[in-house]
DNA sequence: TCCTATACATAAATAAATTATGTATAATTG
DNA sequence: CAATTATACATAATTTATTTATGTATAGGA
């Protein structure tokens, strides 16, 4: 687990890559597939998740369908036409801040500023 | 310029690998460092700047001295032993977090989960 | 002379997270 | 079979790092 503040302004992220990679998925889903890709490293509390999705949803870029198992009720989202192109977009320019911030951490020689 | 909030939570780990590059850096000079290397793309702002270097001094991980250039102060900070120690673990850390994303979002296979 | 750059600082507002709490069903384990 | 853990959603209160705005002051260049 990583103490540390970096996930944070992620979440958004991660939840339309995800969701670029399948037709539709669900809360806890996400839950799971992330602690489970990253070995357990990198752990979304739900007191994120729920409003994160609710937020991208409200914006246009996700939709929901309440769907029934068993008696529980599960909520599936799906990314709309603009979600798929804002996943794109963002998950693009997400890995060309991770290089640029690569950049910066990476410089071994002071002198070249 | 990155909209997003991905910076959040990395400026502390900015400030911390930069100083263990050299002696001693002044709070403006950062500022400049990281927009040389980063093409622009990152810019920090004063307002977070300054309170996080403070937080860093009376954490223990950074001492300052004032140095007066003509008639202006400007005020130099340098890395403790501690804060060597934490700049080397942090920005490791880092990596290894980056890392993690990376594998997080480049999975094309969702069979894979 | 005016604008921009340098150089610090802090206060108010924003926003994304954590923590805590709540509800309820399903499955596992002792 | 009882108790615990997992599944599955949600929200409210709090925390905290940021942005935005503001302030002060010197230096340099157009």
């Amino acid at each position: 687990m990583y103490r540390n503040d970096w996930l944070k302004g992620s979440l958004r992220t991660i939840i339309l890559k995800l969701l670029s990679e399948r037709p539709r998925m669900y809360g806890y889903e996400i839950t799971r597939i992330v602690e489970g890709r990253s070995g357990n490293s990198i752990r979304i509390t739900e007191g994120a998740l729920y409003p994160a999705l609710h937020k991208l949803e409200s914006q246009g870029y996700l939709l929901s369908e309440r769907v029934n198992v068993g008696k529980r009720v599960r909520k599936y989202y799906s990314l709309t036409p603009s979600g798929q192109a804002e996943a794109q977009q963002n998950t693009e320019e997400y890995f060309d801040f991770v290089r640029t911030m690569l950049l910066l951490l990476s410089n071994k020689n002071p002198a070249a500023t």
